[in-house]
DNA sequence: CATGAATGAGCATTCATTCAT
DNA sequence: CATGAATGAATGCTCATTCAT
């Protein structure tokens, strides 16, 4: 066995190891999306796979560590569409609208991970799935960098940082409840929103 | 005290039972801010008061039902705000203003609400708190009205709607971390990004 | 008042006392026959009267002492009629028809208190109403002092007792199921069998 | 111990399981005895073994579920009893007094297994334990099936199964309760009656 | 006495987590 | 490592009972 192991420098435990991880990652992201975070259960979530209980806890020490690990998923998937709207930006217009749309297009793609509908009893809560998440912070960092690269007027960057994302949070909800949604229509509309819209705060400052 | 008795013929009795239920009511606030309405536990209200577990259920039937009577008490106090707000609105930037200030004015007065900020960390889940949620709702109607009397640019009112609730929301959180919190600056900048982005909006339609 | 007492030997207070008291037996009545002894709780008891919880602690301790007042009640009108079946018996035959006969003419009665149709969801506990189970033990009397009497052949009167018991219980509740039920056919059926098994024992014996 | 293995792969786990099953079967034998059905607990049950709450849950879905078990299990070894009884019989008196045999032993073996008499107050309420309310039913067929084949006479056989089921259970109990049981007196005494009852009804039909 | 709110023990059940196999 | 049974803390909720009014 460790002969083979020589050989094999990714052996069958190796691989098995990454399939359950991958396994749980699948079954948490499906499960979150269905009942929210707070409703999930860990055993909702073995129960997704075909691991036994324990074995969650070979890979994740609570609900909490999938969840994070989740996010960070969703951010190594997300920043570089970001970062590329950042650097093939020549105006701020541009920047703008590349990211919305990147965003809004993000939202449709995660929205079919979880193949059975999306359970609606969820009366109150906006539990954001762990990818967006991940994706505010990020939305928030490229804004203030836009900002500071002198793209984007000197104002409050602070509250255009969250104007813009809760701008973007409610009105990419709004998109995926429409029929067909259309995410460039989305992004078309915010980014001209948050265009004029910085203008008028600018000259309000 | 048995002069006020002759005008206020209300006995301990019934003194009490207002006094159990604001008790109740107040632990709840503080305990859905803190927790997130998922994450808070019947029991984790009634911790927050000096009652016994049962009482609980001498005033509400369950969690929701709680939450359900501070989402009314929020909006009770918070309706007449927004409609006094449109009443006195000549123009669309005064109306925008006033709700916007009103919001935040709020937001502000709530936050003092809840005395001993137990533990800061909600970890992934925005919970929006019962009388944030009774105000969405409200603001929504108040924009499409605003829109339909022609105050605002007839343009994608749904969009429009959750663009502006959204801002609100996060703009809202922002603004109170901030010390001291500035509910006008907030309501100032709010209303000029608003009032611009809706013209850049009408014009991208 | 105590003036008014002296005139009025069994004054208002009194008369409420007794009302009250009746109210909760009825209703008690009632509530085991629909719930049976172990579901019904002292509340459900006490919402079958228009009176409050506390005042139910005025007159019974526990849901035990009401149901004992209960089996009282019932002995005392049942005793009665077996008592009189007892002297007016010339013969054994005689005897155990008139016994068996107000016996299953009881249950008859007994059957239309509760007004409201049973709830047949009772799985496989014999709730014996308390009335039955003050019979109970009058039944076993009165056959003992009949064989005592010699009216009956001394065999062993324990085991006779007690095989007259059962066959009645059964015997009574298969009546009450059959449409309609026919409590002299089945007294017929219970003397008869009663009384030519009495035989086969004693040879027996 | 390897050896042993060989013949019998069964490790730990399954013993321990079978184990657990079979302490929460016993505890529930003895806590439906005593308590009856509808006032046991799951708790109760649990209380009676050495394991810890939540493992109840692992081996049953409620109470109701483990009274099944029960009843399933006393059904299972009695009817085999009851069966042999009826093949064998080549009078119906032979037949009567094998089954009541039967019964009555059955009735002792049982009361041995549940070992600690914890609280013999069982206040008003006649729970028959799972075993019987499972042979009742089987009782009750066979004689029907006896009168249906011709060796019982053709009476009403509703009534004579509940006529000879409620003694049965009643001169069972008291049989129960002497120093030291006899459960052939028992049987001899209940033949007997039965056998020269079912005459008397007869006739009387 | 009547009232009915407060109490807190108790119950069924779930669930994260551990650990012997 | 995987397994899955055992654990017991925690939860929502009910209810008998008390006691100030």
């Amino acid at each position: 066995m460790s002969e083979a192991a020589a050989f094999e420098p990714i052996g069958k435990r190796e691989r098995a190891k990454a399939a359950n991880r991958d396994a749980i990652l699948k079954a948490a992201r499906r499960v979150f999306a269905q009942l929210g975070y707070e409703a999930a259960t860990v055993r909702d979530i073995i129960r997704g796979t075909e691991l036994a209980s324990g074995t969650f806890y070979n890979y994740f020490r609570s609900k909490e560590e999938v969840f994070e690990a989740l996010s960070d998923d969703g951010a190594r998937r997300f920043k570089p569409l970001l970062r590329a709207a950042r650097e093939r930006a020549e105006t701020f217009e541009q920047y703008l609208h590349d990211a919305f749309s990147a965003y809004f297009h993000f939202l449709l793609e995660e929205r079919n991970v979880g193949e059975r509908p999306l359970d609606e009893r969820q009366p109150h809560v906006r539990t954001d799935t762990p990818e967006m998440i991940a994706i505010y912070e990020e939305v928030r960092l490229s804004l203030e960098d836009a900002a500071m690269r002198g793209l984007a007027p000197r104002i409050d960057s602070d509250y255009l940082a969250h104007a813009c994302i809760g701008l973007a949070q409610e009105v990419g909800a709004a998109m995926l409840r429409r029929t067909p949604p259309d995410a460039d229509a989305a992004a078309r509309f915010a980014t001209a929103f948050v265009l004029r819209g910085i203008e008028g705060a600018a000259r309000n400052d």
